[in-house]
DNA sequence: CAAACGTGGTC
DNA sequence: TGACCAAGTTT
């Protein structure tokens, strides 16, 4: 299908110029005051938009002031070693946003001169810098007509425009997509961006839309039908099947702890853990950690005492996690599965980034540590 | 293109 | 409690 014939199932389509001028007229006296707001670094940008990446707001605040300290340039990021960028983006989630971040410093830094692209299209080219960001950077940086179509956008303009697409497919995206490119501004793209995302984040909500509140309010053809409630639709997604899981504490004989690091191409990719994996259909706990610790790094333990069981839900799939402590047995240990490996004694462990699965069985490990001082 | 990719908060 | 959601990108 062509743009014009997605334009022409817009039926609703407002005012681009009335639409645009109520919208920046609220911007000017409503907008949030952000941390990455109020400056044209076109570094600063980037990293903030890459946080943002399907993360809220709050949480970016917490980590994007502590990032622009540690690394405030790109000269700096591209210094920096993928242990310590990874070690500052931890609990972030998404970890190839991270990888992909000091991938495209190094490529900035060393291809580029250290000179950022302008435009949208130069942009993503580089890793981890897709449509969305591309757009982002290159119109609140550059002031590039783009719009940067994010979930807030599809949500309020599928609103606006009565749109029935389903907006997790591709074809609402790139119907989305034509409204959005149709309606943003030449001039002021980049603040006619921010200022639908904030409708989005603090109006135009998923449920319970604050319409009497909303700068467009008069644009809207679902405010105009009572459809607001009912809009955008979505695509419903499958369910998600769980999973049992065993991690071993291996403890050594100087009372070190043997973690390893995850393959750098896989999900949570370069981040460390304790080591073990899945149960296979039938079999004991005690089975499948011996089986993963001797697949992963060929060497052989004797599993011990339960220290704990963390729930955890990630995006496609749960879990429920059983992590014991181990004695380790016998043989060299070998990056067999997994990306390195070290022994490591407890309070060494705050240097390494771990997923949120074994930051909990770590704090426990840290309170059991407590309560068996306190015994003493 | 569908599926993979994290995490914490909300209803 | 479980399903949904949040400033998407990659393969």
């Amino acid at each position: 299908m062509t743009a014009k014939d997605h334009m022409a199932r817009a039926e609703h389509l407002p005012n681009a110029e009335r639409f645009a001028r109520a919208l920046l007229e609220w911007y000017d006296t409503h907008r949030r005051d952000l941390p990455w707001r109020g400056t044209r670094d076109p570094y600063a940008i980037w990293v903030s938009e890459i946080m943002l990446q399907q993360t809220q707001v709050a949480r970016v605040a917490e980590y994007f002031a502590r990032w622009m300290a540690r690394f405030p340039t790109v000269q700096a990021l591209a210094e920096a070693s993928l242990d310590d960028v990874l070690k500052l983006w931890e609990g972030l989630g998404y970890y190839s946003r991270a990888r992909n971040l000091h991938k495209a410093a190094k490529v900035i830094v060393e291809e580029r001169q250290g000179r950022f692209p302008r435009t949208a299209a130069e942009w993503q080219k580089l890793p981890g810098v897709g449509p969305y960001t591309a757009a982002a950077i290159a119109s609140i940086a550059f002031g590039e007509p783009v719009a940067a179509l994010d979930g807030n956008l599809k949500r309020v303009l599928a609103r606006v425009c009565l749109v029935e697409t389903p907006i997790n497919t591709p074809e609402g995206t790139r119907l989305l997509h034509d409204i959005a490119q149709a309606l943003v501004p030449s001039q002021r793209a980049g603040d006619w961006n921010q200022a639908l995302m904030d409708v989005g984040a603090e109006i135009c909500t998923p449920r319970s839309p604050r319409c009497l509140l909303c700068p467009v309010q008069t644009h809207c053809a679902a405010a105009a039908h009572q459809r607001q409630h009912d809009l955008p639709r979505r695509r419903a997604r499958g369910k998600r099947p769980h999973y049992l899981v065993t991690a071993a504490l291996i403890w050594n004989e100087a009372g070190q702890l043997l973690i390893a690091q995850r393959p750098h191409d896989k999900m949570l990719g370069g981040l460390w853990e304790f080591p073990g994996g899945k149960c296979e259909a039938g079999e004991t706990l005690d089975a499948c950690l011996r089986r993963e610790i001797r697949e992963e790094l060929g060497i052989e333990i004797e599993v011990g005492e339960h220290l704990t069981t963390v729930e955890h839900a990630y995006t496609h799939f749960s879990i429920t996690l059983h992590a014991f402590h181990c004695r380790y047995v016998g043989g060299e240990p070998q990056a067999l599965g997994v990306a390195d490996w070290r022994w490591v004694f407890p309070d060494e462990l705050d240097a390494f980034a771990w997923p949120s699965t074994d930051a909990k069985i770590i704090a426990t490990l840290r309170a059991a540590q407590l309560t068996a001082e306190s015994e003493d």
